[in-house]
DNA sequence: ACCGAGTCTTTCACTGGCTGAAAACGCGGC
DNA sequence: GCCGCGTTTTCAGCCAGTGAAAGACTCGGT
């Protein structure tokens, strides 16, 4: 989960950070030493340290989150707030003239992490959040990463074990690489029903100035009154904005796996 | 700059990450190494680690920039992407309606921290960017978060050197507590042409469970076609939706000054 | 091809910051 | 008042981290 070396100073410290999570937005000293496998007295002057500098901040009664200085840094990632940026007034007019969910995701190894969402109020209710993380196989986003990513990532998606999450998502390896062939061929991803079987959703790569894809957007709509045919091309619209936005691309998507 | 200890070996890697500026997001190991102010084996050794975690990432050139890991953890800081799931929904709703700038910012010490912003493709140009910091005494929301701080920080503040980025910027500490004064009894804060000559501003309190006020949402619109008073309002009500939305208030914003 | 200027990487002996056990502290509950 | 739990501090020992220096590598210039 961490991936630090545990024995080393910056190892532990980072190990703290790591104990995070989004169930776990906020944590008594005591949880952080746990959750971070480090000793009680390690993790109290470890954070002390971070507190001072802005990384955490403690609350009143002494419970210990996150803090904005962290926050402002890591805003400077390119992958997060930097692509965010130059994606934002596309995916304005995504939601705009769909008035339904909006959704910008890169992989991370072998997982979609969303880095930037528009939920409409009406809209049909998604399970994802900024900054998390799911499954590449069943989502829209994640079948775009997954059908441009590297042949030695596709192969590990697959050869492990894929989860369903409704009657809908496609489990089976051989049937997933047909469904990539699809994207590729086409453009563009569709996710009937995989992730909840209410949703319906429609992605399509973001390229960058070599051609390689980093980013996918998709729109998220209720499953029945739902037309993808419709859909892919103002999200290919979109997708093709932002790619022009950060730079790219001088050449087509490339495609890793004939 | 940084506010940690630079001896300890903690300081030392949080210096690294501080190394990291919007006008710097990508750097070579000896940069990093001299802007952290840490000899070059330490940065080399503290950013392999990072590497290794995900705080950082490494181009193909080798240069570093800040990871996604790290951008993902952030995300936790409740005064971050918190408070800005839950203003979400009212900022498009403010965005929609006026087609202008819409921004959410927090007080971090004596300065504002931009947290959203949303840009009208035709809007007046602003000079803020999310993740960004600006003075207090200039902007709308500065305005707001300024006038409800504790005492101590409205001092601190007024009795250090106050910036003029305009012929109408105020900068006369008097006249700037009279500002605030007016605040405090209106509710929200205009600032007319206070950054750049062509923008006006108009911002509100967004207050927590206990009254406190913890962010400020604006609306900045080009300064002639521009009626604050119109504004007003509907700055508000987005200000007080978002307070719902996070749970306040119980009771109406807290005058910390008499 | 040779060379120097720059950057990055590795080595090595030393040292001082970090560590864990244990004790002291603080606080709410019974 | 006393107990139980979580937090904070102390202290001696030790190992991770350190800087100087040397080695590897990549450029442009000649």
């Amino acid at each position: 989960m961490t991936g630090g070396d545990e024995r080393s100073v910056t190892g532990r410290t980072l190990a703290l950070l790591a104990a995070f999570t989004p169930d776990a937005p906020e944590l008594t000293l005591s949880e952080l030493a746990r959750r971070a496998g480090v000793t009680l007295p390690t993790a109290h002057r470890r954070a002390a340290e971070l507190v001072a500098w802005g990384a955490l901040e403690r609350t009143p009664e002494g419970r210990y989150h996150i803090g904005l200085r962290l926050w402002e840094v890591a805003s400077l990632a390119p992958r997060g707030l930097g692509l965010r940026e130059a994606s934002m007034p596309f995916l304005e007019d995504l939601y705009e003239i769909t008035r339904e969910n909006v959704q910008l995701a890169v992989r991370e190894g072998a997982e979609v992490v969303f880095v930037e969402r528009i939920a409409g109020r009406a809209a049909v209710a998604v399970l994802t959040r900024v900054g998390g993380r799911f499954a590449l196989h069943a989502t829209g986003v994640g079948l775009v990463l997954l059908a441009y990513a590297p042949v030695e990532v596709q192969d590990r998606v697959l050869g492990s074990r894929l989860d369903r999450y409704t009657d809908k998502t496609v489990t089976d390896p051989v049937a997933v690489r047909t469904v990539l062939a699809n994207v590729r061929t086409r453009g563009y991803a569709v996710s009937d029903g995989q992730v909840t079987l209410d949703a319906l959703s429609v992605a399509a790569p973001i390229v960058d100035r070599t051609g390689e894809v980093v980013a996918a957007v998709s729109l998220v709509v209720h499953a029945d009154h739902a037309d993808p045919a419709t859909l892919a091309p103002v999200v290919q619209a979109a997708a093709r904005g932002i790619s022009r936005a950060i730079g790219g691309p001088r050449k087509r998507p490339r495609m890793p796996y004939i």
